[in-house]
DNA sequence: AGCAGTATTGCATTTCAATTTCATTATACT
DNA sequence: AGTATAATGAAATTGAAATGCAATACTGCT
């Protein structure tokens, strides 16, 4: 749990980087810590804000989203919905993620296990291209929207 | 070979949806069939056009694409170079085909094996997901770029 | 062939998420 | 506390995507 990534011990973490731990990048890293489960887009943190009425501008949360990106806390990432989303990196995961996206109600499942491992053993033989991440999306009808047809 | 799509046979495809085939849509799909390994975007047609000193206005491009996909002929893909791209539609690939995204030299290698068959019957057994379409991209080096080190 | 009705074109404009500018303000370090 | 530097945020800009609309072209019918 020594080098765990939380949102109290990232006072440090910007330090250490040169960078300043300004309150709206505290409000910025609160909300994602808040929400481990969604995928947030910037808007949808600002949309956040506005709603307990604390003033962030957008391109403040834009750019923290950015920085946090470069720091590796979190990843963005496109659930085709035309809106760039952010999670969480979680650093016991190798590689980036899966998601399953149902096309019926828009619902998105994280599939954490990497699956994948043979295939980009299987990649490096017949193409000699080294896999260094991968994204991988589902699409399809998740249980719930099954029983409704 | 009787149902294969080719730049031939589709004006009786149009036709038979109800759709006209202009001369611009035919010169849109003549460039797809002519580079059958290229991800073309929008905006690579209309600058083909313009090098060409062929006059097909962007939206008529932009248009046409839109038609295409709907009518199963292309696919459009995010190949995270912020253009939606286009590539002709397989009908021997039940699933998208694959990438691999060399981030040195920014080249594209089709992966026209499925892979993913397994992995999508354990999703339906561990999530009860009815998997229908798939987008998987890999990031990494490609062959030529690992010798320049 | 000519006509009428409908689909398509393409210029111009709009949309909207993403990005930048820049004057003001806050932070960290001494 | 003071100073140097980084960050903020309102406003403006960017650029790919999408749309409105008047002009044009295609198709089926006479
Ligand atoms: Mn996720
Ligand atoms: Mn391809
Ligand atoms: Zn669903
Ligand atoms: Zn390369």
């Amino acid at each position: 749990m020594a080098n765990k990534i939380n949102a109290i011990n990232l006072k440090d973490r910007f330090h250490k980087l040169g960078y300043k731990y300004t309150e709206q990048r505290q409000m910025v890293v609160d909300v994602l810590f808040e929400h481990p489960v969604l995928h947030l887009s910037s808007e949808d943190i600002c949309e956040y804000f506005k709603q307990k009425n604390i003033n962030i501008g957008q391109s403040t949360v834009y750019r923290t989203l950015i920085l946090l990106e470069k720091m590796q806390i979190v990843r963005s990432i496109n659930l085709d919905d035309g809106f760039t989303r952010y999670e969480l990196l979680n650093h016991d995961e190798e590689h980036a993620h899966h998601h399953l996206i149902c096309s019926k109600c828009g619902s998105i499942i994280d599939i954490k296990k990497d699956l994948l491992k043979d295939l980009e053993k299987q990649i490096f033989k017949d193409y000699h291209f080294k896999v260094q991440d991968h994204c991988l999306k589902f699409y399809g009808e998740c249980d719930n929207c099954k029983d409704k047809n």
